[in-house]
This record gives C-alpha cells, sequence and structure tokens, in this order.
DNA sequence: CAGACGAATGAATACGATTGCAAAGATATA
DNA sequence: TATATCTTTGCAATCGTATTCATTCGTCTG
C-alpha cells in the first residue's frame, strides 16, 4: 500500500498552535521540573497526543549537549559472553534512559582465517577510525568491548570531554578506566585447584596474546603453579579463536604422555579443545584429561560440556561499568579507576575432583 | 588524572576563523559534492586538523532531515541466531553509512521463568512503548528482530515517514514488509526427509505459538507428514526457550515406544532436547532418536551436538534486509513485500540416513 | 484594599550545522 | 579588451527545541 509520501513533521510550534499557546510552553510541559500549570500542561498535552506529536531528541540534544547516546565499540559477538553483556549493558542503560549505539570493529581474520587479530596494531588505525566515527555522534560516553584503544585517542575522547571505559580489557598505561573481572585471582584459582586434585603435568592454552585477560589469567595461573612446584608441563596458543584452539588442541592430543589438565583461556576455546579430545582423539574428558575453561557462558553449563570454569560476573561488570560511566558523564571527568572484579570457580564435571 | 571539564566544543566557526573563510566554506568542504576550490579545502582541512574539529552529526541531522540511524529491536540475545544476525546487520548497515541503536525488549519471564513472553498482548505494550522511543531518535528506519508490531504502531511509523522491517518474523495481517527465511518450505524439507529416511513415528517440539516462524515451519512440517501418510506422533511445546524444551524432552522420552524421529522448532531449544536424551536418559542420538533442528547456528556445526539442521541463511537474510530498508528510505514508503529466503537442510549427524 | 512576592507565560536567542541566493571571481570566447 | 559563462564564496535563513529574561498574572498578607 504506497502512500503518499508526506513525512510532513510535527514540531513544537504546531502543538502550541493548536493549543493555544505559546512554543516555550510546549518545551516546557515535556520538560521535567519546568514551571508550567498543570492547566497548561493539560491543553498541551491534549494537541499534543491529537496530533501525534513526539519532541525530537537531536533538537534537544543540540542544546542541551546531551545525547544520552552511549557508544558501544565491540569486536566480535562469537563469543557468547559478549551478546550477554551486550544484552545486560543495554538494558541496564536503558532503564537509566540512555541507549546504545553499537559499532563493530571489523574483524580482520588473516587470509588463512587463523587469527582474530582485533589488537593488532594493523587494526588499531581501524579501531582510531571508528572511535572517531562515535565521537562524530556527540555521545555521551564511550564503552570499549575487549578493544584497547591508542592513547591518542584516549586523550582525545579526553579533550572531546567524552569519558571511555574499557570493559573486559585494562590498559596499565593510559588514563583511561577499565572494568574487567579478576583474571590474575582467577588464573591463581585454577592453578591452585589443579595443584590440591593432585594434578601433575598441566598444560594452558592461550588467548589473544596482546589481551590484557589471556595476560592476567596466564600470570595467575603461572604464580599458583610455581607456588605448588607443579612446572608447566606444555603451552600452547588458540587466539581466543574456536579453530586455533582446536588445533592447539590436537597438537597436545598427540603428546606422549598426554597432560593430566589443561586450563584454556576462555569457554570459547574451551568449547573447542573439549570437541577435539573427545570426538577426534576419542579421548575422555575428564577420565583422560581435565579441562578447565574460563568465563561460565551459558553454553559452559550445558550438559554437554558441563564445564568447570572461572565465572565471569557479567552482571556485576555491566553494573560496575554502567554505574562508572554515568558518574563520569555527570561529574566531569574523574579519576582513573581500574575495577576487577572476583569472580568464583565454578566446579562442574570437566575437571577431576581428587588424586587420580 | 582529572582534568579541567573543558568541553569547550569546536564548531564550524572557529575552523572558519583559523582558516580565515567563512563558516559556509567548512561546512562545505566536509559535504560531498560541495562546490569549493581545493585551495580553501585545503586550508580548511589543516585548520580543522589543527584544531581536531570533526561536524556535529546532530546538527546536521536536524537540517538534512536524515539521522543516519537504524534503530534495531531485538527481544533477546541468547538464541546464537541473534548476536550473529545483529552483527551482520550492523556491519552491512556500517557499510553503507549507517549506524546500529540498538533496543532491547524487555524479556518478561514468567514467575515460573517458564515462558518468554516478548510476543504477548501484555507485552505489546511495551514493546509499542519502546517502538515511541526510537522514533524519538528520529531514525531513518527500522528494523524489528524476531517481534511484532500492534497494527497501530506499524501506522505511526509510517505516518512518521520511517520504514520499518520485519526480521525474521512476518504478519501477514499488517502492511509492514518483512524478510524471513522460508519457514514452511523449511518445515516440508524436514517432514519430507524424516519420510524418505523411513522414520515412522515423527514427534514435533513447537516454539513460542505466537511466533510466525513456529506456525510456518509446523505448518510446512505437517504438510509434508500428511502427504507421506505419516501421522504425527507426539507433539510439545518449547516456546523457543531451552528450559521448556528441556521438560518437553523429558515428557517425550517417556513415551513408550519412544517417537524415532523428533523435529524441534530451532536450534535452541534442540541442544536441550539432546542435552536431556543423552545425559539425563542415556539415549543415543541418532541410534534411538533422530533429531533435526532449525536455523543452522554456529555450535550446530560443532561435533558435541553435529546437528542436522535446515539453515537460516543469515548473510543473505541481512543483505535483503538492509537493501530493501535502504530502498524504502531513498525511494519513500513503497509496496509491502515479504521476501521468504530458501534454506538447505543441512545433513549432519543427529538424524539417521538410512532406514533403520 | 494596597502592596509584595512567587509562579506562569511569551518573545527572543542560541545550539551547530546545511543550503538557497546573489555577488564576486575565474575562465573562456569572440 | 569586452562579454558571456561557470565556479567560488559569503550572507542569511533555517532545522526543532531549550532556556534566559522581562512581563503579567494570581495570591497572600498586613
Amino acid at each position: 500500500m504506497p502512500r503518499d509520501r508526506v513525512r510532513e513533521r510535527i514540531t513544537s510550534l504546531d502543538v502550541a498552535r493548536r493549543a493555544g499557546v505559546s512554543q516555550s510552553a510546549v518545551s516546557r510541559t515535556f520538560t521535567p521540573d519546568s514551571s508550567v500549570s498543570a492547566k497548561t500542561a493539560e491543553k498541551v498535552r491534549q494537541a499534543a497526543a491529537e496530533l501525534s506529536y513526539r519532541p525530537n531528541i537531536l533538537a534537544r540534544s543540540l542544546i542541551t549537549g546531551k545525547s544520552h547516546i552511549i557508544g558501544v565499540l565491540v569486536s566480535y559477538l562469537d563469543n557468547f559472553f559478549y551478546p550477554d553483556a551486550l544484552e545486560k549493558l543495554s538494558n541496564t542503560l536503558q532503564s537509566h534512559g540512555y541507549h546504545v549505539l553499537i559499532f563493530m570493529a571489523a574483524q580482520s581474520k588473516n587470509s588463512a582465517g587463523e587469527v582474530r587479530q582485533s589488537d593488532n596494531s594493523d587494526d588499531a588505525a581501524a579501531i582510531d577510525k571508528i572511535v572517531g566515527e562515535i565521537l562524530d555522534y556527540q555521545v555521551d560516553g564511550i564503552i570499549l568491548a575487549s578493544i584497547s584503544l591508542s592513547s591518542t585517542l584516549a586523550a582525545q575522547c579526553q579533550a572531546a570531554g567524552v569519558p571511555a571505559i574499557l570493559f573486559n580489557r585494562s590498559q596499565s598505561g593510559d588514563y583511561i578506566s577499565s572494568v574487567t573481572s579478576d583474571n590474575f585471582a582467577g588464573g591463581i584459582k585454577v592453578g591452585e585447584y589443579l595443584a590440591q586434585t593432585g594434578h601433575k603435568r598441566p598444560a594452558y592454552i592461550a588467548g589473544l596474546a596482546t589481551a590484557s585477560t589471556q595476560r592476567d589469567r596466564e600470570a595467575g595461573f603461572m604464580t599458583a603453579l610455581a607456588a605448588a612446584k607443579l612446572p608447566l608441563y606444555w603451552r600452547g596458543e588458540g587466539h581466543y579463536d574456536y579453530d586455533a584452539a582446536a588445533r592447539a588442541a590436537r597438537i597436545m592430543a598427540a603428546l606422549d604422555p598426554l597432560p593430566d589438565a589443561v586450563f584454556i583461556a576462555n569457554d570459547h576455546m574451551t568449547f573447542a579443545v573439549m570437541d577435539v579430545l573427545r570426538y577426534e582423539c576419542g579421548l575422555s574428558v575428564p577420565d583422560d584429561i581435565s579441562v578447565i575453561g574460563y568465563d561460565d557462558v551459558l553454553v559452559s553449563s550445558w550438559p554437554a560440556y558441563n564445564l568447570t570454569t572461572v565465572r565471569q560476573p557479567a552482571d556485576e561488570m555491566v553494573a560496575e561499568t554502567v554505574s562508572l560511566l554515568l558518574k563520569q558523564i555527570d561529574e566531569g571527568q574523574s579519576d582513573v579507576v581500574r575495577k576487577a572484579i572476583d569472580g568464583p570457580l565454578i566446579l562442574r564435571g570437566s575437571c577431576r575432583t581428587q588424586q587420580a
């Protein structure tokens, strides 16, 4: 049913005329804490309803300088932690009257499709470009999920007066706030638990080398192993990528003797590792080898994987991120804070619980 | 490092002064196809760079009437099809110079946490409210993923001159375009395949009763069964919800004799069903019972599930949605189109392929 | 009833850009 | 060199709303 392309915008002036008041009166009725009499407000509301008028947020933003838009830059959504986080972020911000303008950092797998390189120096320029676009939209704040930011850009955000927060990644060098889980403590928990449960040949499959999460989880793990006088038996790299992790698992499975436990830097890779061990190598988890992941995404709790893993407390991370961001928006740039939230080790069936 | 809250915005006028030209010249430099000499453009660019000026998109939108923002309303992201689709939508729109403002339809599970009710009449009001908010942002278009729209709202979008498109859901009554996979054809394929492979006691686990996808998939399935003279052996309901599907699976598993095949309205529920069958009931898939799903999300291809399923061609659905939307934006409201894209049945290991 | 004070209102301006219009400049043609 | 044509340029109006300021209105007090 093609209809005439009318699109004649209804403005506050139209409403004002119909209600027999000034344009200011209309504006005031739709602005909380404004001085309008109940009578005129009612007339305005009436007229507005009849014309199905709604204030133009963009015009409002132009004056107030607040767009009530938060730019969220996320690198990819196939690790289930991110859709979950995104959903929670959006809901939380929505409940505070903000909305999420989403930007994807175009993923660049190399020709072999091997490694996700979002944190690469090559892509740094791309990221900076996108952050520029975000700023163009006059956002009130920026959340960078699983992304690093060049110090130039961090400075630029600061100059623009737009607070930016790293979500699930941290950057020690620059002056930018971040919210993560306590990855170091999580790594420690895994190492200690493997030691306690009598594992002797622990292996580790690393995530993306440039990611702070990878670095901290491994550091915690190694610290705990050292404290328990357990040497690392083998180390592989999975780059936070399913296929790369599968390849690492194949190499690991060929070792003789096999590691008796493997800690993998996130759950997404862990699924790949378990799939390879079970369905390609015919090995049993945890009878032949214990497996521990990191994140505790929804799938990890499903019986097919039933994963022992460190939980990243998404709810708290999101709550903290939002409250921090809103605080910085309201109070102007404040101190840099780096919040690391502790998450428990969730014991399930992928890691044996007693001495072999 | 708290810094003074300067936030003195740099406007085109500042740039103009520094470049020694008029404000119009600055504007023209940043507007494609404008008449500016190379010389002044260069001066302007120079000055702009020095001040790190960037045009204010909101102010531009106010004049041009185009915000280059597309509102995307999505009900939930835990069915993996949606993060994938969202990522693709965002990337595609981004490549066309548009950006996605995301809205979540607040999920309302009932007290028992049983059924996702986003399509419920209760929530219809909530949806309408959110669509109102979306319109407030002067979006150029709206994409509704897995959401229905009241005819009032559809009309309102039309009145506002904002094209809206349903993604992965269709609505026959109202005049609103939609892009889906060919769910009826998909259902047919499943039914025919089960018949061909000699299954005798087919069961079906339904999705959300109000969803067009559920309706069409079931209708196609039943049509094929009827054509093959195969009666439906059992029917359960899973409401597109993992837990609800698990409950349905438990009931189904208690049947004697067991169905020899079950078609489940989407993959997300299928994972629950397989988990119950295998890990609670000790049954083997496909030896004891064949299982077929719908969507072909990433996880479906993982060895742990290795699912035979109908693929929803996300890439094509997204491409079609975007091209349709942009066309409607450029040409004004045009005819209502309902696109149903065919997807293949992907044969994997969860359904036996020959007579028992 | 006069005066004072607070609330409500409208006119006017500002936000930061785009764009029609007319004047000025540059280039080409005779 | 003078005239015609095309390109650049600046001025000024505009987009839809918020907000300051001065004014008016209503109400209360003495």
